[in-house]
RNA sequence: GCGGGCGUAGCCAAGGGGUUAAGGCACUGGGUUGUGGUCCCAGCAUUCGUGGGUUCAAGUCCCAUCGUCCGCCCCA
């Protein structure tokens, strides 16, 4: 085989397409109906953006981005994420200007260097959402409300909801000190990983799946427990204010986001059949990003889900519809050949789905392929009807066949 | 970047050293007149991801390489 995709990359094939385009939709509806707008920012930014951004030490910016430098001398990288794009874009046309607050969602590729695996490739496809200019706590409770109305609307059910408040910048870095110092003296017992972590990323200590390093954790100061007393009435409010929706969650400590710019709420969303792949959202609060990147200081929250996992969930569940072809037109014989494209154009001019078969060969051979496209009707002109100027209109499931004069087509098909 | 599994037609596959590479789906043609969904017949891999090696003999064994899948890491 010569020419493949390139590794990580894939093909969606027009059977799969339609499950694409019912996703989209069906987020759009709700996004629109929550008041969320549509930006498109573009797919390449300059890479400082993404390492001021996301972080330099996180594993996106360290290993995983798609950087190259242009003809014209610019460092450029393929956004492996949503949120630094929106948020430059919303800084450079001063959207803070148009409104106390902006609702924002966005939906594209994303690239990041990756060994692929299920639910993960190298381009990805996310769907995000990013509300700007509020630290209400109802703001959070309406972006996790919002993401999961999007996936109910989506048709996925037995997901779980995870949720953790990493606190303010002040609060993580006291505890990130606290964790250092509780995990210094058991330094050599740890999983290497967890080892160069410990002085670069402390916080990611704590998502490790070694069960070594996990044993180690069981006494380690909480997150939780170290925030100010603030940061902990936001997060109960936030709380409460789920609670009086109906949403179920669960409290997870341990749930740490990869990405620098997190504050205070953060939370995922899982399905238990994705394999290790298992988040099919991941959000939470970033309120210091906007002003980290040059804006003014503007509390925010968001999120983002991943189309491929939510696909793989619906081609689990066997949704894929298919699109109705409405009317085949079969034709042969000179004159009758001459005529069906005619006839078809016709049809698609009022309005109804026409294919036509181009292969000219028997009637018997016709009819199979009309009848496997899934065609309701068949339309057949042979050299009695290209003289006669009227056509055969069969409707292929009852059998009933009658001869139909061109002008009364439409309106036939109608009924 | 690390570990493991797997590559036989468009798809699903059998074959595990002995020479015409099963079978099924799909596709194409036919079963004499212009009518489908069923049925019957025929066709459809000089070759087993690629390159080397071992052997009288390799789809079958060995090495390399590429691809793919799963896991680690990380994330959506």
């Amino acid at each position: 085989m010569g020419l493949l995709a390139v590794k990580g990359t894939r093909d969606i094939l027009p059977d799969e397409v339609g499950l694409w385009q019912k996703v989209e939709r069906s987020a759009r509806e709700v996004l629109s109906l929550a008041g969320y707008r549509e930006i498109r920012p573009p797919i390449f930014e300059f890479t400082d953006l993404f390492v001021r951004g996301i972080g330099e030490a996180t594993d996106v910016v360290d290993k995983e981005m798609y950087s190259f430098r242009t003809k014209g001398d610019d460092d450029i990288t393929l956004r492996p994420e949503g949120t630094a794009g929106v948020v430059r874009s919303y800084i450079q046309h001063a959207l803070h200007a148009q409104g106390d607050v902006q609702r924002l969602w966005y939906c594209g590729p994303m690239f990041r260097y990756e060994r692929p695996q299920k639910g993960r490739q190298r381009q990805f496809h996310q769907i995000g959402l990013e509300l700007l200019g509020t630290d209400d706590p109802r703001a959070d409770a309406e972006a996790i409300a919002v993401a999961a109305d999007t996936l109910k609307a989506i048709g996925l059910a037995n997901l779980s909801v995870s949720l953790n408040s990493v606190g303010s910048r002040e609060d993580r870095q006291a505890f990130r000190s606290a964790l250092t110092t509780y995990l210094e003296p058991f330094k050599n017992d740890l999983d290497p990983d967890s080892q160069s972590r410990l002085t670069r990323n402390p916080l990611r200590i704590l998502d490790s799946k070694v069960e070594r390093t996990q044993e180690l954790l069981v006494n380690a100061p909480q997150l939780l427990d170290t925030l100010c007393s603030e940061s902990r009435s936001r997060f109960d409010r936030v709380r409460s204010q789920l609670e009086a929706l109906g949403i179920q969650y669960a409290i997870d400590p341990k749930l740490v986001r990869g990405l620098d710019y997190y504050t205070h709420t953060a939370f995922e969303i899982q399905s238990d059949d994705l394999g290790a792949q298992n988040a099919v959202c991941g959000g939470g609060r970033y309120d210091g990003l906007v002003s980290e990147l040059g804006g003014p200081e503007t509390a925010s929250v968001g999120w983002a889900m991943g189309l491929e996992r939510l696909i793989l969930l619906l081609l689990e569940k066997q949704e894929a519809p298919r699109l109705p072809v409405d009317v085949y037109v079969i034709s042969k014989g000179e004159a009758a050949e001459n005529v069906a494209l005619a006839i078809a154009q016709q049809l698609r001019a009022g309005n109804i789905a026409t294919r036509m078969d181009f292969s000219a060969s028997a009637f018997k051979k016709q009819f199979k392929r009309a009848d496997r496209s899934g065609a309701t009707w068949a339309i057949i002109i042979g050299d009695a009807e290209a003289e006669s100027g009227s056509v055969q209109l069969k409707h292929l499931d009852s059998g009933e066949q009658t001869t139909v004069n061109r002008a009364d087509l439409v309106s036939a098909i109608r009924g």
